[in-house]
DNA sequence: GGCCGCCCACAACCTCCGGTTATGCAAAGC
DNA sequence: GCTTTGCATAACCGGAGGTTGTGGGCGGCC
């Protein structure tokens, strides 16, 4: 079973006609048409029954659906590792964080760091926790900033510093005089809030502690972003609990913020691969991220 | 990347040697160095180093040892699927079973079988549960027995008959009279045991239940098939709790058995695929091992 | 030390797979 | 009825992937 054979089938599954397939594996029509013939008179039976000129998977197909698409997966993600392997990465910084990060934090150290070596390349994309791990295996990058511990055991993990879960509210919302206090959970009873779904540890972790409060909070809106949820608390929309980071995105009169009573910690990760140490651009990029970060949770 | 350089590379990595991995592939010896060669100047890195004229894996070919595993695993798992797809099996009866079913239930079905249909033909073999649903999905068995409740959602899963945990004892170990009685579990207080290390959901339930008796049972050997501890008690080395069928096994005079007091239900199960319903020998033999399995738990 | 065996690399050669272009043909769409 | 769309066939071509034959470095053994 040749491997251009499992792409050839899988791309007519998905594209639903040869021709296309042809078309998006970068071969001519006749190739196609004669690959799958090959294909099928070596399996014995038929891929696709031809109904007036058009196809149709049989069930046989069907079956191997899953098998195939599973396969093309894994040989795409070993090719990117191995073209990321194959050049040794002429860009010293390539680093992803959370979306929560991206516009305060990340942009944040970047712009600093440009600012101290003016002619640093650098590559920054966003990525929910799972594909981050996933991205750094497969050197698609080299470092990755999250607030959730992953406990990935491939991969080195790296606290650079520690703030607590704030609550966010409309300008005007509370007192002047309250804002350095911590507003007890309890205090949330009834109040209208923006609901998290997020599903990583703090968001299962707060959503464990909302439970708690009696009458629960009201909740219409949720959201699966903190970001989105800073969004609606500065339209008004009502309270919200989020990250110390998104709590300080966006212009400082946007939302009101008061740490959460039930002190909850939030820790700020760095991930890398253990096998390469940092080198000293990605070392100062990170000295910045924690300084960056620990001058935000220290202001207003 | 094309498939034989995966398999290529995986075989050098195994056999440690260009010329052993030829040999296992069936081509020459230098078919595959100039193979390997051209994987290597197409991934733009060396995959092995070539010292004193033997090979030795760079640690970028051990990064991508995994991820060549699991691809040649899946492979080969497409490859029995389409093979068993191709071939519409000529022999009608293809049954898997657990080892622990395998010498009574099956071989007893079995013989009754070819009784009934002197001609028929039969594959049969064992296989943990787990294996068990893959063969079937994969095709390579139709019809799989266990006493386990697998919950495998693509797989249909009927139930041929019920009974229940038994304790076996070497013969003479309980006055003649008491064997119609249930055995209570704390009369297995500080007895001599052989220990189940089964990784079954039967193994964890008796686990369970035997870790509240008081004092523990004396257990000096632990077995991990029901049939090495029937075979030890047997032999004088103690008591054991297991399920009826292994209590049946052998001689009719080799161990004692009692009903456990707590009454565990045990559960043979017959699973096959639900895509083509069961055809009459396959019906017939299932008929089969229900009678042959309740005159087993009903004699003694 | 010299011989042998093992293992890898290179050369020359061959076959056929996987690709091309050109063309035919059946069914659907306007 | 003509055009369009999509699959199949034919004729052709290059190169990947296989073969045999050979040479050279290294280790083990007598």
């Amino acid at each position: 079973m040749h491997l251009r054979y499992i792409e050839l089938f899988h791309a007519v599954l998905t594209t639903g006609s040869i021709t296309a397939a042809a078309k998006l594996l970068n071969i001519s029509q006749p190739a196609a048409s004669k690959a799958l013939q090959h294909a099928e008179d070596r399996l014995g039976f038929a891929l696709f029954s031809r109904v007036r000129g058009r196809l149709q998977a049989t069930p046989q197909a069907l079956l191997m659906r899953d098998r195939i698409e599973k396969i093309i997966q894994d040989v795409h993600d070993l090719e990117r590792l191995t073209k990321n392997m194959g050049q040794p990465g002429n860009c010293p910084l390539r680093v992803t964080c959370t979306p929560t990060l991206a516009l305060t934090l990340l942009a944040g150290a970047t712009t600093l760091l440009r600012k101290a070596i003016p002619d640093v390349m650098a590559e920054l994309s966003t990525q929910h926790s799972a594909a981050m791990c996933e991205s750094l295996t497969l050197r698609d990058t080299d470092i990755g900033l999250t607030l959730q511990d992953t406990g990935h055991q491939n991969l080195r993990q790296r606290v650079l510093c520690r703030g607590q879960v704030m609550v966010i509210a409309p300008p005007g919302w509370w007192p002047e005089k309250e804002l350095t206090q911590p507003l007890p959970i309890e205090a949330l009873a009834n109040q209208p809030m923006i609901g998290i779904t997020v599903r990583d540890a703090l968001g299962r972790a707060l959503h464990g502690h909302l439970a708690q409060v009696s009458p629960a909070p009201r909740i219409a809106v949720s959201v699966q972003t903190y970001q989105l949820a800073h969004a609606l608390v500065a339209k008004g929309e009502g309270l919200a609990v989020v990250d110390p980071f998104t709590a300080r995105c966006g212009d400082a009169n946007s939302v009101q913020m008061r740490p959460l009573k039930p002190h909850l910690e939030v820790v700020l990760y760095a991930m890398h691969r253990p096998d390469n140490p940092l080198d000293p651009v990605q070392k100062r990029f990170l000295d910045l991220v924690r300084q960056l970060a620990q001058k935000m949770l220290a202001q207003r």
